[in-house]
Order: C-alpha cells, then sequence, then structure tokens
DNA sequence: AATGAAAACAGTAATCACTACTATTTTTGG
DNA sequence: CCAAAAATAGTAGTGATTACTGTTTTCATT
C-alpha cells in the first residue's frame, strides 16, 4: 500500500470541513479553502476529499441532489435534505439500524448496511415563510 | 396543465420496463427499446421517464451509485445495491415509515419523507462464489 | 544538510449522466 | 382533412467529477 505522506492542502480541506455543520459539497468547499490557499486546484479538492473519505476520517453523503455532500462528523447521525434552501442539517434520532434485520429476515442474500436520509424544510424556512 | 399525448416511444420504454425486475438505468433502457424502435433517441427515453415518473406510472430510483434507476413497480418496497454486481433487487419487508416519526421527534422544521435503500450481496453473488 | 523516490500538486483535458435546443414529424379534436 | 399542440430525432451544451501530465513537495535515508 502506498505511504500517506502529509500536504498542506488536505490538512487545509479537513480543517475548513471541521468549522462547517452545513455538510457543504466540493465545490463549496474549494471556494471556501481557496481564500486561504489560493494557488489550490480543485482536482486537488476532490482527491483529498476522497483520500479522507476513504481513510474514514470524513463521511461522503449522498443526498440524491445529485452533488455530494461531506461531513467531518463522522459519528453516527442522520441528515435532512431541505427541499426549500436545498441544504443539508443534522437530525438528532435514535439509531435505526435495526432496518438491516427487517430487510434481512426475507432476503436470501447478505445485506451489509443501510443508507438513510430524510427530506423536508429545515427549522430556518419553516420560520420565514419566504416560500 | 399541458394535455397528454399518445407516443409510441413511450409506450415502448414503460412496456419495456415492466418486463425488467432489475431497475435499469436510462442507457440500459435506451439500448433495448433501439432494439424494436431503432430511430428512438436518448433524449427521449429521458423525457419520457420524467414524464412517467413525474404522472407516478413508474418510480426514479436513487441508489447512490450516480445513476438513476427507474422501476415500473410503484408498490412500496425497498431495494438492494449488489456491491458485487452492481445490481439492484427487490427487497421484500415490513414497511419502515415509522422512522420519520423518530426523524421528526426532536426535529424543528417538517420531516416530508424518506429514502432507504440497502447494499451488500445479492443471493445471485452469493451463490457463485467467483468473487 | 543533501538526495532521491514516492506522493501530491496545479492546471487542463476528458468523461459521464443528463438537459436544452431546434427543425421536423405525430397526434388529435373539431 | 386540417391545424394547433405535443412529441420526436439529432445535436449541442451543462455540471459534477475523474484522468492525465509535467512540476513541486514530502520524508526516510544517507
Amino acid at each position: 500500500m502506498a505511504a500517506r505522506k502529509h500536504s498542506r492542502q488536505r490538512d487545509s480541506i479537513l480543517q475548513f470541513l471541521m468549522t462547517r455543520k452545513d455538510h457543504p459539497t466540493a465545490d463549496i468547499i474549494y471556494m471556501n479553502v481557496r481564500q486561504r490557499n489560493p494557488s489550490i486546484s480543485l482536482g486537488t479538492v476532490y482527491r483529498n476529499l476522497t483520500l479522507l473519505a476513504e481513510n474514514g476520517e470524513i463521511k461522503r453523503l449522498n443526498m440524491g441532489d445529485g452533488v455530494d455532500h461531506f461531513d467531518a462528523d463522522t459519528s453516527p447521525h442522520y441528515h435532512l435534505f431541505c427541499e426549500k434552501c436545498g441544504g443539508v442539517v443534522d437530525l438528532k434520532m435514535e439509531d435505526i439500524d435495526s432496518v438491516i434485520e427487517k430487510a434481512a429476515a426475507h432476503f436470501d442474500g447478505h445485506v451489509a448496511g443501510h443508507v438513510t436520509y430524510f427530506y423536508g424544510t429545515c427549522s430556518r424556512c419553516m420560520e420565514s415563510g419566504d416560500f
């Protein structure tokens, strides 16, 4: 296996992601990290996000909007996609991994895991009735 | 609202989709429908799949693999993405929409629905230990 | 500190799924 | 039969992501 070497760019990306709770996309991360590191390239952002996700340091989220979102909080929790503002917010709720057993009950193959996310309206969009 | 007109192409697409239980992608549908209707264009396939999905005649599935899958079975059921063969199979299991209440319990916004799918190994890939 | 191979980089080109556009063909109510 | 609306084929464009390439950075070993 290839030895991982340190990189300032990867540090910047991870550090920025840890300050955000809104699960930004690669493009948002790129635009922000560029303020501190103007010469960073978009390809570097993508490559490092993939490296970090493969290494378990961050999570890659598929929220059904055609763009990958990233989360530096790797503890188990769930997400909601706001259909009004397009944002992604955390959802504190009890663990629902028991759905895996329910899925496995009448299935011949092997159920390794599940992906669950919610959609609706975030609290901020509920307040501002701008929609 | 625009009056829907009949189209042979839309018929072919829906008819083909009803013969398949593996939730094909637009591209797979295109290649197959083209055997009966060689002049159909890929854009027509995409447009009609969207029309049919908006009309509730089929379902558009997001299985996290970056490609939309389509299902002519609109009854409530779940799906598993096979990590070995990349296929999508049906999963008969009890309804788990109660997760919506669990999600809403400690949430200030509004939870409209959820997306849940499973991943693992389909029964066919379990049998053939080719992997 | 010097060195050299592996890793990472910036910048750009390419890919892939999908959507938009346009001139032509089909459908359908009257 | 006829014309307006809808749909089509074919092509061009878009947006997110990946691949490629020559250069720079990292770092274990000297």
